[in-house]
DNA sequence: CAAGGTTTAGCATTCGAATGCAACAATTGA
DNA sequence: TCAATTGTTGCATTCGAATGCTAAACCTTG
C-alpha cells in the first residue's frame, strides 16, 4: 500500500503569465518586430540593440513559444515517431530521439498497440502538423496514403511499402534469413522447425517465408511452423508445442531474437535438452540480451545506428524537397556467430 | 553496403495546402467561429449546421491544428517525459505514453544521456509550453526551481527532492534493501559485497547506502562496494574485479538487475561458480529479463504500473489548480523469490 | 556637402482556432 | 399578439512570433 507524505505548496497569489516578446520588447525599449529579429538568425540588429535584448531576455527568462513559432512559420519541429509496444523499438526510440534531438527536432512518440489505433494517432500527428513521421510500425495503406497526398515526409523503418511512394530504410531480412538457414544446414541440421510471429506481422512473414525458401533450396522442408507473439514467453510456448508434436527438431528458427532466448530457456530448463548440443536455436535482430554470456545467440543483427542516421537523412531530406526522389534503402545484417547453434562457417 | 532502389514520386504540381476551418466554413456555407464552435464539445450548433459542417469536414478532410489551439487556449496537450538513457526506463516510456493518450495528451519524449542536456531539454520543454512533465531522471534544482516557479505541474518518478515543492512517486529503496539484505544474512551470508550505480546517480546512493545500513543492523559491514555503470557489462566487470580481491564474497547485492544479471554471467561463466550454492546475486528493479529462467532473479519489483498511474494522476490534478498540496507518494516494492540467492523467508 | 546606398527599427499583418459580445431567429408564456 | 426567454450565428478580437513594407538613421563616395 502506497505511503503518503505531504507538505503545501507556497501559495503564490499572482498567477504566473508566461514572458512573451512583448514583454521583453517593453523591458528592453524596443518593439516586439525587433525582438523577434533579435531571435532570427541573420537578420540585422544592431550590437547595442542586440545588447539590450539579451539583456531583457536574461532579466525575464524568456523563451520563445514554439507553438506560435511553428504556426506562423508553418515549419514545424515535432517530428512523429511511432514504434510498436513489442519487439525491439524500445531502444530505437530512445536512438531515434537522440538524434533528431541533434538535429534540432523533437519527439513526438506514440505507441502503437494494435492497428485500430493507428486512426487515433494518424489523426493525432496530422493535428500537431509535424514535420515528418518516422514508423516503425505497419501503418494501413490508406493512412499512408494520406500522409503522401498531403506531402507529409514519411519513412518506415523495416516495413517496405513496394507500391507506395515512400521512404523506407530495412535490414535484409531475406539475405539474413539465408545465411542462417545455410550455416545450419551446412552443420548438417536437416529437421528444421520455425517459430513465426503474429501472422498480421509483415516483418514476420518475410522472415518465416524466406528462411522457408531457403530450406526448399537445400531439398528441405520445415518440420514445423508455430506461430507465436514476439516475446519471451511466446518463444517458450513455441518451443514447448513443437516438443509435443512429432520428433523434436534439430534447430528452430525463430522469428526474433526476444522469442529465441525463450526457446533456449524452454529447450534447457524446460525440456532438459542441451545447446547447441540437442538442438540449435538462431533468433534475428541482433537485441543485446541475445548477446549475454547465458545464451550467446546466433542471430542477424541489424545496423541499427546506420539505420537510424539514414532514416533522418532521408527524413530532412523530404522536408527540404517534398518530392525527391523515394529511396527504399535496404542494408546487410551482420550475422552473429555464438554459442546456440551449430553453424558451418561459411 | 546499403543498396538503392528508387522510383520517383508522382509530381503532383499544385502545392498541398493544410485544410483550415476558413476552409470548411466556406464549404459549408457558414462562418469560421460555426466550425470552431462545432468542434467544441458543448457549443450550441443547430443539427443542421452541424450536418453541413460534418460534410464538409469529411469532404476535405480537415483536421483542427493543435498548435493554434494550444497557442489561443493556453491549455497545451502536451506532456514532456523526459527518461535516461540506460536503466529500466524504455518500458516505462511506453506504459506513459500509452496511458497519456488514453487521458488525451500526447508525449513529448526526451532522452538524457548526461546531466549537462538538462539545460537543452528543460529549455526546449518550456519552449513548447507544455502541460507538465515527467522526469524519470534527476534534474539540477534550479531547473527544479524554474518550473515550479513557472507551475508546470512537475512529477518525478523514482527521485523524491524532500526540500522542493514538486510530486513524487518513487519505490521505498530503504524497504526493498531491508528485505533483501535481512532475506540474505537469516540464510546465513556473512561475506556480502555491494555493487554500486554510477556515483552520481541518487537512486543509487540510495540503495547502496540502505543495504549498508541494514547490514550494520546485524553487525555486519560490506565486505565491498564497487562501482559501476547500470548496465550488464558494468555488472559483469565489477563481479570480476569484486572476485581479484580479498575473498569472494557469497551474496552479493546489485544496484539493479540490468547489474545483477551481468554479475551472474560473470560468476557462472567467467569465476566458474554454482549460482546460488557459491554465490548469491541479489538486484533491483524487477525487469523482465531478471525474471527469465536462466537467471531466477531475486529482487525488488517496482509496481510500474500503479506508479505510472499515480504519477498521471498527479500530473492531472496539477494542471487542474497548480496549487494543489504536493503529494509525494511512496510505495511498497514486492520481493521477488527465485533462484539466484539463498533466502530465508521472511 | 550632397546624392546614393545600406543598415536598422517600427507598423501592420499573418498563421488557425477560440471566444466575448451583440444581433437575430425561434420558442414559450401570458 | 406581444414580451421575455432561449438558442444560433456572425463580427471582431485574441494568443505569440515572424515578416513584407516603409521610414528613418547611418555610412559611403564623388
Amino acid at each position: 500500500m502506497p505511503r503518503k507524505s505531504t507538505q503545501t505548496a507556497k501559495s503564490s497569489t499572482q498567477k504566473t503569465k508566461p514572458i512573451t516578446s512583448y514583454d521583453v520588447a517593453r523591458e528592453a525599449g524596443v518593439s516586439q518586430p525587433t525582438v523577434s529579429r533579435y531571435l532570427t538568425p541573420g537578420a540585422s540588429v544592431s550590437a547595442q540593440t542586440r545588447a539590450k535584448i539579451l539583456k531583457a531576455v536574461n532579466k525575464l527568462g524568456f523563451r520563445p513559444n514554439e507553438l506560435a513559432r511553428s504556426l506562423r512559420a508553418g515549419r514545424p519541429t515535432l517530428v512523429a515517431v511511432i514504434v510498436a509496444n513489442l519487439g525491439f523499438t524500445p531502444e530505437f526510440a530512445s536512438v531515434l530521439t537522440r538524434r533528431l534531438s541533434a538535429r534540432g527536432f523533437n519527439t513526438l512518440l506514440f505507441t502503437l498497440d494494435q492497428e485500430r489505433d493507428a486512426d487515433h494517432v494518424v489523426d493525432q500527428l496530422w493535428q500537431y502538423r509535424v514535420a515528418g513521421v518516422i514508423a516503425a510500425v505497419t501503418l494501413p495503406v490508406r493512412h499512408v496514403d494520406m500522409l503522401v497526398e498531403r506531402e507529409i515526409p514519411l519513412i518506415f523503418i523495416n516495413r517496405v511499402y513496394e507500391d507506395r511512394p515512400v521512404n523506407s530504410v530495412a535490414c535484409d531480412q531475406s539475405e539474413g534469413e539465408r545465411r542462417l538457414v545455410d550455416g545450419l544446414c551446412a552443420a548438417g541440421h536437416r529437421k528444421l522447425a520455425i517459430i513465426s510471429g503474429p501472422e498480421d506481422s509483415p516483418v514476420s512473414r518475410q522472415r518465416v517465408s524466406s528462411a522457408a525458401e531457403r530450406l526448399a533450396k537445400s531439398g528441405l522442408k520445415p518440420l514445423d511452423i508455430v506461430v507465436a507473439d514476439f516475446t519471451y514467453q511466446g518463444g517458450r510456448e513455441a518451443m514447448r508445442k513443437l516438443a509435443e508434436r512429432k520428433a523434436i527438431p534439430d534447430a528452430v528458427i525463430c522469428a526474433n531474437d526476444m522469442q529465441a532466448i525463450g526457446c533456449m530457456d524452454e529447450a534447457r530448463y524446460g525440456l532438459n535438452l542441451e545447446v547447441p548440443k540437442d538442438i540449435s536455436i538462431v533468433g534475428f535482430d541482433g537485441s543485446a540480451a541475445g548477446q549475454w554470456a547465458s545464451y550467446g545467440l546466433v542471430t542477424v543483427r541489424q545496423p541499427t545506428d546506420l539505420m537510424v542516421d539514414a532514416a533522418i537523412g532521408m527524413l530532412i531530406a523530404r522536408m527540404d524537397d517534398p518530392r525527391l526522389i523515394i529511396e527504399k534503402r535496404v542494408f546487410s545484417g551482420e550475422l552473429v556467430e555464438g554459442s546456440s547453434a551449430r553453424m558451418a562457417k561459411p
